[in-house]
DNA sequence: AACCCTTCCAACCGCGGAAAT
DNA sequence: GATTTCCGCGGTTGGAAGGGT
């Protein structure tokens, strides 16, 4: 679902009529009578409700569209995407010119799924059984650290890369969903509440995040999603949800855990205490433009950050570091296209920089 | 020829969010 | 502010088509 901007840094969808530039408000008698001229020349129509006529002229008549098969290119293409991001065929038809979500959901799942299970790789994680097999054997008995807090990693590495301008993570690692996918029953997991009040802190001190920190990134992700409507990237694409649920309920590990009360923008700025180092290490370490784009697009975004960094930086109030936020979170993504394309190469490549050791974590629903 | 099975894909369903009333 | 309508989404279904026995 593409949003577009709006007044007042809310993201709202533009009005239909708008839209289409039909015109509004009250009939006049020559409307009417061309209506009237219609209606007894055609009848009153063809009998079908309107998200019928709809969905046929989105998926089949609409211009544009292609209808002959599937070329290698899109095909890989679709798989590199369906990788890093899951099922949002929306996104993924978005790069494959004339195609459809529902072009590309049932290429998927009639073909592409069924081609990568021949070839050993599990089509939900995209991993290869036998790794799948040696992580379930892993996982199956005691609970691992990494597992209890699966979810929580994922929005917090999500905010992290919000932040920092780089990719979200790839949202299945390790879905639940597989095991019904591989035909493996699934592995025990503790509710992700009952963890936290079962495990001791003594086990889990010297992971990277604590219950803080996570409450600080859930509380993150949330003002992001409050906050970054008005970009070419749909939300759902930042702000996972699992593969089984809906694009409009992937806020719903966000909000398991209420939000600290008083929250503001300058508490946002704690959040690079996740960084290593220093703040100004962390900025260095921050390349920019990042890696992936074409040299055209890096001199877009330097020229972009060169104006917005004066304005970031005489900045006072808590509107103020919001925009900022959303120029630090999406500086890179000048483009969907581009941004995907950039995403797809960089997606684990600094994580584990920040993270040493997370990525290696199954994650969990 | 008749039946069964599989594949494919257009269409449908239900949902959540937003606009319109 | 409440309700209705519209829109787009991902998941699922049903029937046509094709192949095998």
């Amino acid at each position: 679902m593409i949003l577009e901007p709006s007044i007042g840094d809310k993201m709202v969808r533009p009005p239909y009529c708008d839209k289409l530039n039909v015109k509004r408000g009250l009939w006049t008698a020559e409307e009417d009578a061309k209506m009237l001229a219609y209606v007894s020349k055609h009848g009153t129509g063809l009998r079908r409700c309107g998200k019928s006529c709809r969905l046929r002229w989105t998926n089949y008549l609409r211009p544009n569209l292609r209808h002959e098969s599937f070329t290698p290119q899109e095909e890989e293409l679709i798989i590199k995407l369906h990788a890093t991001i899951g099922s949002r065929w929306s996104i993924i038809a978005q790069q494959l010119p004339g195609r459809t979500d529902n072009d590309v959901k049932n290429y998927w799942n009639t073909k592409l799924r069924k081609k990568l299970s021949e070839m050993g790789i599990d089509p939900v994680t995209h991993k290869p059984f036998s790794k799948i097999l040696a992580d379930y054997g892993n996982i199956s008995g005691l609970p691992q650290p990494g597992n209890h807090i699966g979810s929580l990693n994922r929005d917090l590495k999500n905010a992290f890369m919000l932040k920092s301008g780089q990719s979200p993570i790839q949202p299945d690692g390790f879905a639940i969903n597989s095991h019904l996918t591989t035909g493996m029953s699934p592995p025990k997991i503790e509710p992700i509440q009952d963890s936290f009040l079962n495990s001791s802190s003594s086990n889990y001190a010297n992971k990277s995040l604590d219950l803080l920190a996570q409450l600080q990134a859930i509380t993150l992700v949330t003002e992001a999603s409050n906050l970054t409507n008005h970009k070419t990237i749909p939300l759902q694409f930042y702000s996972d949800s699992s593969s089984s649920s809906s694009a409009s309920s992937s806020s719903s590990t966000a909000n398991q855990v209420q939000s600290p009360q008083g929250f503001s923008w300058r508490d946002f700025l704690l959040e690079d205490a996740f960084l290593p180092g220093n703040a100004q290490e962390q900025e260095n370490m921050r390349e920019f433009p990042p890696n992936g784009f074409s040299s055209q697009t890096q001199n877009e975004m330097l020229q972009s950050h060169d104006t917005k960094t004066d304005k970031k930086n005489n900045s006072n109030t808590d509107d103020e570091m919001a925009y900022n936020f959303q120029i630090n979170s999406f500086e890179a993504s000048s483009s969907n296209s581009s941004f995907v394309e950039a995403m797809l190469d960089q997606q684990n490549d600094l994580l584990p920089e920040y993270f040493p050791g997370l990525l290696e974590e199954p994650f969990f629903y």
